[in-house]
DNA sequence: TTATTAATGCAATTAAGTTGCAATAATACG
DNA sequence: CGTATTATTGCAACTTAATTGCATTAATAA
């Protein structure tokens, strides 16, 4: 299944480029307003975690968001930080601080996921 | 705005505190097959939402998750410890571990909300 | 015992996301 | 370049978790 370059594909890359932060299929919705189907948008960002792209969080408003990997490895994609959504600019960060814990005795990890809601330095 | 006392309110309070747990509707709905309406599920839980009696915690599955507020205060709902949901049984609960973290300077706390997905000890 | 109105059941709606399918358009290949 | 292949798209329909409208039922106060 070779993937192909479309426009939506190249537009959806470039807003989250120039993001530097994750976001929703709302959020890209509302910026290219008319241009290609909500369907679409789902299409390109799912294939996009497929092929190790990007990955997606579910946040603490129920809604996924998107973001680019960095320093993600192939099957194992490094978002053990804090998440940061601003409840002002609705910008979703991903902080610094790494979370840490220790599970009880005999419990077995396979996810963890720690979000933060506020407002960022402009919204505060 | 009176609350009255009634079969479907009396049940779901035991499910609750025999559970020693978080609960989800889903979980609740299934314990009681029947016997009410899945909206009445739904609309009892979330009167207890509103009478400080319960608080309700988005999990990281995207559902809602019910529990008893203990050491709670009236309007902030402690529950700055990780959760965890166990694949398994499906349990939810809440460790001992508290979350802590450090906002970049300017940035204003909300709310946080911590989870870790796995197996637990009976699961494992 | 009766009146008041909170709580319920059922159908319909919302919100976020996914799926089916026919039409469109990248791209590979002669 | 022209054509064939099939990935991608748009639109409608569907899914899941939760909420809302409304007529009916039933707690409880008088
Ligand atoms: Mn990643
Ligand atoms: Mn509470
Ligand atoms: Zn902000
Ligand atoms: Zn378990």
């Amino acid at each position: 299944m070779n993937r192909r370059n479309t426009p939506a594909k190249k537009m959806i890359m470039e807003l989250l480029q120039a993001a530097n932060s994750a976001l929703s299929q709302e959020r890209i919705e509302a910026e290219v307003k008319g241009v290609m189907d909500r369907v679409t948008i789902y299409r390109v960002l799912n294939r996009f975690c497929e092929d190790g792209v990007t990955h997606k969080i579910l946040a603490d408003d129920g809604k996924f968001y998107f973001a680019l990997c960095h320093s993600c490895e192939e099957h194992n994609h490094a978002h053990d930080h804090f998440h940061f959504r601003c409840l002002g600019c609705e910008k979703v960060e991903c902080l610094q601080e790494q979370v840490t814990f220790t599970l009880p005795d005999g419990y077995r990890l396979q996810n963890s996921s720690s979000w933060i809601t506020g407002y960022c330095k402009s919204c505060a």
